[in-house]
RNA sequence: CGGGGAGUAGCGCAGUCUGGUAGCGCACCCGGCUGGGGGCCGGGCGGUCGCAGGUUCAAAUCCUGUCUCCCCGACCA
């Protein structure tokens, strides 16, 4: 039943007050999903539609490379996490029943599904598998965000695959790319697949499914052939103009000056022929120092996964006992390892003198300290991937593919015995998307001034019928039969049948965002014929009136 | 968690400084006109001013506490 005038879709003339991004205002303008609270989101019959057409897609191709639908509780014992090791993590949902005995809200499950697995599989002979999930996944956010985009609660498909070794599981990981390519381009939606950082919990490899927009909240680094996530781009550095050489490291004054600003535009030189020294800190409380140009600024997630361990930035204190003055610290006879950015060409270069005030010229890596070469800076717009310039773009993550080898077959005990007898431990990937993520990334892509522009694959409905004309008219019977008519040919239609004027279901209807819009009034109607818009372009075309729905049916199955 | 902002009718807002009958636009309801881009006329409904305590003859307004929401940052296996 989806007449309008019985329908629930709540449109309303202004966004929230409080909505910044696009897809946010649109999505509750019209009438799609409604807040309940601070990252909880309930979604309205025409969202929950849209919603539902991303989830069967994604079905579908889940299905295609061999995936098993089930489905996993939200709710779980607290001892499974604790086997597990997540349990002491802050975004964990924590409860307790009753009985006071501990539950937690599950946030993905890998815990529950490796139990069953560990449980049920003996054999290689069980091996591979491919299990799947829709469900509500519960996560307490710091900082809820923009509508949809970043929510407490969201239901998410989740898969994990279950493999003899890594080279099988290659081949599981292999599958689920080619299954999200084609969720991606099923949505419509423009997507990178990027390099991904594979994150504390360890991981032989990761990808993330970037849907570019504005209300973005990752960074992607796009080239020609290359695309990663900010967090592990990797790129070759714009070229600095080469200082002239000295014999050795010069002493020049540089009182006060304790900015790569202040001391590069002292000696007229670039930022970018400045070295710049970042002070870390490991474990063990052992010291070193990251060595990079002026103009780079650190990338930490880089810099842990080159260290291969946590760090922390020195205290100033720190600095000033074991190096230098904050401010004029520098390689230079610094008594501790450097870690020298593959940024920093060979050259001579200005650099802290550790000492107040003073800064050396004409320091050359390798001839006045030894260090050992590291990628650890944050790429920029501007910088080359095999000649290629680099852009650097926001996007929303919608989904991610990973490898977490044996992360959780170890500690949950998922082993099987290989053809020799042999026990072993099973590999294991596991593969998000968020339909959520995706319906909101498919809005920000393709609005326009007027409202939302769906592709075809995820609007609401096919067609909106919008009948100019009171009740009683000739153009409403035409309508209504119109309305049936589209409906047998298998289009799922809305039919705006409420007693307004033209100009608001116009602009609803372009609010919502239906691929097309017949629109059935007395004008066009005398002229025999029904007036078809699409959408995207706003172009117009008329069908006859005889063999109309067989017509706009066959413009919808013609459109992206 | 740090910084900033906001809670008054369904939505968007004014009123708070300077205490004194709670307002505006849109939406909604009734009647009529209109009928291809949020049209017109007339008549209506709707709010414990986030919550609790305090000051006062009197609190949306002043004081104290508290809850909630938004934005920026941190964070986001």
């Amino acid at each position: 039943m989806t007449r309008l005038s019985t329908y629930f879709l709540p449109t309303e003339r202004e966004p929230p007050a409080e909505a910044e991004a696009l897809s946010h205002k649109l999505m509750v303008r019209a009438g799609l999903i409604r807040q309940v609270g601070a990252g909880f989101w309930t979604w309205l019959p025409a969202g929950w539609r849209v919603h539902e057409r991303v989830v069967q897609i994604v079905r579908e191709e889940m299905n295609a490379i061999g995936g098993q639908e089930m489905l996993m509780p939200v709710l779980q014992p607290a001892e499974l996490w604790r086997r597990s090791g997540r349990y002491g993590i802050e975004e964990l949902f924590k409860l307790k029943d009753r009985r006071g005995a501990d539950l937690v809200l599950a946030m993905t499950h890998e815990e529950v599904v490796t139990t069953h697995v560990a449980a049920a599989v003996k054999s290689y002979r069980d091996l591979p598998l491919i299990l799947y999930h829709f469900q509500v996944k519960e996560r307490d956010e710091p900082r809820p965000r923009a509508g949809v985009l970043r929510t407490r609660e969201f239901i998410m498909k989740d898969s994990y695959t279950f493999d003899r070794d890594a080279e099988a599981l290659d081949v599981s990981y292999q599958k689920h790319v080619l299954a999200y390519d084609r969720m991606m381009d099923r949505c419509g939606l423009e997507w990178y697949r990027v390099e991904a950082d594979v994150g504390m919990m360890g991981g032989t490899g990761a990808h993330e499914y970037m849907a570019p927009c504005p209300a973005g909240e990752n960074e992607v680094a796009i080239a020609a052939g290359y695309a990663a996530n900010l967090e592990v781009a990797s790129a070759e550095a714009q070229p600095v103009a080469p200082q002239p050489p000295l014999a050795a490291p010069e002493v020049v004054p540089t009182p006060g000056m304790t900015t790569i600003d202040a001391v590069a535009s002292a000696l007229s030189v670039p930022d970018g022929a400045l070295l710049k020294a970042y002070p870390i800190i490991l474990d063990g409380d052992e010291m070193r120092l990251v060595v990079l140009r002026g103009d780079h600024r650190v990338n930490e997630i880089k810099l842990q996964n080159a260290l291969g361990m946590p760090f922390r930035p020195a205290h100033a204190d720190e600095v000033a006992v074991r190096l230098g003055p904050p401010g004029y610290i520098g390689p230079v006879g610094a008594q501790m390892p450097i870690l020298l950015d593959a940024g920093v060409a060979p050259g001579g270069y200005v650099t802290g003198a550790n000492q107040a005030d003073a800064h050396l010229r004409g320091v050359e890596p390798g001839r006045d300290f030894s260090f050992e070469r590291v990628d650890v800076r944050t790429v920029m717009t501007g910088d080359t991937v095999n000649g290629s310039v680099i852009r650097i773009e926001p996007a929303i993550e919608v989904g991610n593919i990973f490898k977490l080898g044996t992360r959780y077959s170890e500690p949950l005990g998922a082993r099987y015995l290989d053809e020799t007898g042999k026990e072993q431990l099973i590999w294991m990937g596991c593969y998000g998307f968020g339909p959520a993520r995706a319906a909101a990334a498919a809005v920000e892509q393709s609005a326009d001034e007027q409202g939302i522009s769906w592709p075809r694959a995820v609007a609401p409905f096919d067609v909106e019928i919008v009948v100019v004309g009171k009740e009683g008219s000739e153009e409403r019977a035409f309508a209504d039969g119109l309305y049936g008519e589209l409906q047998e040919l298998g289009l799922d239609v809305l039919y705006d049948d409420r007693d307004a004027g033209p100009g608001e279901k116009f602009t609803d209807a372009e609010l919502l965002g239906c691929p097309l819009r017949v629109t059935v009034g007395r004008r066009t109607l005398g002229a025999g014929e029904v007036e078809v818009q699409l959408r995207r372009g706003k172009l117009a075309t008329s069908v006859l009136l005889e063999d109309a729905a067989e017509e706009i049916a066959e413009l919808w199955r013609g459109l992206p």
